[in-house]
DNA sequence: TCTTGACCTTACAGTTGCTGGAAGAATTAA
DNA sequence: TTAATTCTTCCAGCAACTGTAAGGTCAAGA
């Protein structure tokens, strides 16, 4: 099948499946005389898991990795834990970091009276707070 | 003060600082006679409440706005609580992703033995499901 | 047969928000 | 005076694509 059937099933766009061939992810297994790349439904599975392992976030490197994994035949599972977990500690991570945000945010919002005067608890912690260097701010 | 002063008072890196005047977010206010930036504390402080304004996540095209509320006096608190909701918002959201992401990959690492056999649930759902949000089975 | 139009190719530029490095001028310390 | 530091500009590169230009290929219709 052509690129653009490809790109239909696996979920990818046209240019991004171009892309993965290029970088050496996902390559189509062979060209047609006029220089089309012309893909099967294994590379077409491979495009899909792609796309899946990059939906939760996973690297193109890891990518890379899991696609190898996905290959092989020996693989142990333990390898293949070991990466998601990795992954699974990184989101944690930014959930906890986006609720300090959320939460540091959604205090100035309500403290934000919101009319039409200039009063403003938001631009005031913006331009107020002490940076983390110098805890010294100018008289 | 010079550029490294500056940088430290804000808490921003020197590359950083000069990066942010030829974006034209926050200027240098004049040169030295040898071609140096002279900064003072006006800019410092912009430059300090735009570093706490990108640690919330803000964009620069945000910040750019946010800086010009800050400078008019005549502002109405009203435009600045509507850009902080609209990042309020789309932090939420991006919390509710991460949630949905974090319980869905974990269930995958909970469901792998993570042994040195190949079969992997990880590999499994990555590989051989459309998508596994919507549990549909292949036809 | 010619032409239209959909589809394919490569190559390069742009996106965001910086960061690193090179080459050279200015300032400061020893 | 010399060496080290700090400053300048400009160019390249990061991730992971996306957009655009210029052109080649292929099937179908007038």
């Amino acid at each position: 099948m052509h690129i653009s059937t490809a790109s239909k099933i696996s979920g990818l766009p046209v240019k991004t499946v171009r892309y993965y061939a290029d970088i050496g992810l996902v390559s189509a297994p062979c060209r047609s005389e006029a220089g089309y790349r012309i893909y099967d439904d294994a590379a077409v599975r491979k495009l899909a898991f792609v796309r899946r392992a990059r939906q939760f976030g996973f690297s193109i490197d890891e990518c890379r990795e899991l696609i190898g994994l996905y290959e092989d035949q020996r693989r142990s599972s333990a390898d293949v834990k070991r990466i998601a977990t990795n992954r699974l500690a990184e989101i944690a991570r930014k959930q906890l970091e986006l609720k300090s945000l959320h939460d540091e945010l959604e205090h100035l919002v309500n403290a934000c009276k919101g009319d039409h005067r200039p009063d403003c608890p938001i631009i005031d912690s913006l331009g107020n707070r002490q940076n983390p260097i110098e805890s010294d701010p100018a008289p």
